[in-house]
DNA sequence: GGACATTTGTACGTATGTATC
DNA sequence: CGATACATACGTACAAATGTC
């Protein structure tokens, strides 16, 4: 399955192979991702790279890992709309560790924020996967 | 400096004291982040606690890593601002593989996309980093 | 509550590859 | 070519959180 004479890493093919089957459906949103564990011997790599694999996929934001419990692929939740006043300006960047305890962003989980400011001054700051922004 | 008795993981109170650096202004958008060897010996933590600490670092899109170079304090470029027309609705989140190529992100640079869409339709993919969106 | 297994988190060591200077 | 610097990947050990019996 994975190739070490490949040119791609081992722990991105293996990020590959698992977005793979989260995007073709063998993974189900809220589904435990098989732990470190079984994926060694699933795949016969180390630790090391089942980690910086599912830590690639958390960076993309399909999946989170609970300490003591496991991994599991990101159930999308139903999304706010949040209305954008005329004149607004809208950036997204990362969180700082402030507003990840603001907006109780789980530790773990990478997920931008949409910052919404007017005349130079903050209106909201946003937990990307929680919001969509309205222009009307 | 860091303690490892402290109830956060040595390699957090590393990246915690590098963002207070660049934050104070004593390492300087485009300056370079003292490489890993040195950072080993300044802080008397081992090479993956160092490498971990960047990796957050990165995730915050303070820094980015070049191979062979070294880790050097992201420089903000000049935003291009961008209309969003009435009716838009506008999401972020973190880009596709296929998104990071066509935009252009470095590979190691944490930086999330603006969705622009309309009508269920997407307008407009940006990289977060290069782009304000501006409802006029 | 206590004991235990499971699972992820942290942290160290070591070796090798690759790109830049 | 050599030195430097980051990337990948193996190994090991212990800590911390969770769930089960």
């Amino acid at each position: 399955m994975l190739d070490p004479h490949l040119d791609r890493p081992l722990f991105r093919q293996l990020a590959d192979a698992l977005r793979d089957q989260i995007i073709t459906g063998q993974l189900t949103p809220g589904s435990a991702v098989p732990s470190i564990k079984a994926l060694e011997h699933r795949y016969g790599v180390s630790r090391e790279t089942i980690r910086r694999a599912l830590a690639a996929l958390r960076v993309e934001g399909l999946v989170v890992a609970e300490r003591g419990y496991g991994t599991r692929v990101v159930d999308e939740q139903p999304r706010e709309q949040v209305k954008v006043p005329r004149g607004a300006r809208v950036r997204s960047r990362m969180p700082t560790e402030a507003e990840r305890a603001e907006l109780g962003i789980e530790p773990g989980a990478v997920v931008p924020v949409l910052v919404v400011t007017l005349g130079g001054r903050v209106r909201g700051v946003y937990a990307a996967d929680r919001v969509e922004l309205t222009f009307s």
